[in-house]
DNA sequence: AAGAACTCCTGTTGGC
DNA sequence: TGCCAACAGGAGTTCT
């Protein structure tokens, strides 16, 4: 539990993130160079399920096939290999990656897979690939998942075909979010949680985007539209916070693939700093602020946020 | 129709 | 010290 955690051990460990956009991106990057042009050699399947049902005969369909590209959408994965299909991966919440190089920390019998405690049984999937490259997927809490689906039929899935802007995109305007967010009663957190508004933002970075525009999280979206749909100062704030702490965040999690020459390519988890997230009852950050970050429920889940500062 | 509540899961934490 | 309930949350599903 993030939120609870001595600020002790916040000082010594860091936090641990949830895998969102900036999360997802890294991981991204770091498996793009073991997957794409290899084969997989072997997959190994080791449940029937994560969250869903593993797609039918998913190890033969996957078995020979060369990946040609590794995309990201939201916080989806999407391997394209060879023979018209998509690999889509979804971290969920406890999703990760563990890459081991050929002779350099190639698995051996009986080895334990993480040097973190971990006996390897939410190791669910193993990737064997071409170049030597053995790729496992684990999932403690198995809210990921991966499907199989056809090209052409990508963009229409049910999945994909509701989701909102890239955040980071040219889509993402102040006048998107305020034609999206127009009349809405929901509060501005639940608004930008919702995938279908903007794509990729969880609940870490919600709070922080808040947090550096200064807008309460308490605020009905509609704050963002004026009453003709227009975007008003508070959106034209918004925007740029929401992707400068995306962008801040995927240049640590660059820094954490740049730094990582240990044996142990654990992708999924990076260490980050937050102004308000996991923050309840320190003094906010903010130069002469003074406030207290306080932490609320919102739609069951925590919201942290300066009362003072934060309007 | 929009929005809130519920659901899946397991490791970590805090209270007693 | 051990036991157990509460909590973390993405997002699909179900409810109001």
């Amino acid at each position: 539990m993030v939120a609870a955690r001595s600020d002790a051990a916040i000082e010594k460990d860091g936090l641990r993130t949830m895998p969102e956009l900036p999360e997802v991106e890294t991981v991204r990057r770091g498996l793009e160079g073991v997957l794409v042009d290899a084969r997989f050699e072997r997959v190994e399947q080791r449940r029937p399920d994560l969250r869903f049902p593993f797609p039918d005969r998913f190890v033969e369909r996957l078995t020979g096939k060369q990946i040609t590209t590794l995309g990201r959408r939201a916080k989806y994965l999407l391997a394209h290999v060879e023979g018209g299909e998509v690999l889509i991966m979804h971290l969920g919440m406890s999703g990760r990656f563990v890459i081991r190089h050929a002779g350099v920390n190639a698995q051996k019998p009986g080895e334990f897979l993480h040097e973190n405690g971990s006996d390897g049984r939410h190791d669910h999937v193993v990737f064997a690939m071409s170049n030597g490259a053995t790729i496992t997927y684990n999932d403690a809490r198995r809210f990921g998942f991966m499907l199989l689906v056809k090209d052409a039929e990508l963009a229409t899935h049910k999945l994909m075909a509701g989701i909102g802007v890239e955040p980071l995109g040219e889509g993402l305007t102040p006048g998107h979010l305020a034609e999206r967010c127009k009349g809405k009663q929901a509060n501005l957190k639940s608004a930008l949680l919702d995938q279908r508004i903007v794509a990729g933002l969880g609940n870490i970075y919600v709070c922080e985007a808040l947090y550096r525009a200064g807008l309460s999280p308490r605020r009905k979206a509609s704050v963002l539209a004026t009453r003709t749909g227009k975007a008003t100062s508070q959106a034209e704030r918004l925007v740029p916070e929401i992707k400068a702490v995306l962008e801040d965040a995927i240049e640590a999690g660059g820094s954490t693939l740049r730094d990582y020459h240990a044996p142990q390519g654990d992708l999924g988890y990076f260490q980050h700093s937050f102004a308000v997230y996991g923050r309840e009852g320190l003094e906010c950050a903010r130069p002469g602020c003074g406030g207290t970050i306080r932490r609320i429920k919102q739609g069951g889940r925590s919201t942290f946020f300066c009362p003072l500062c934060q309007r």
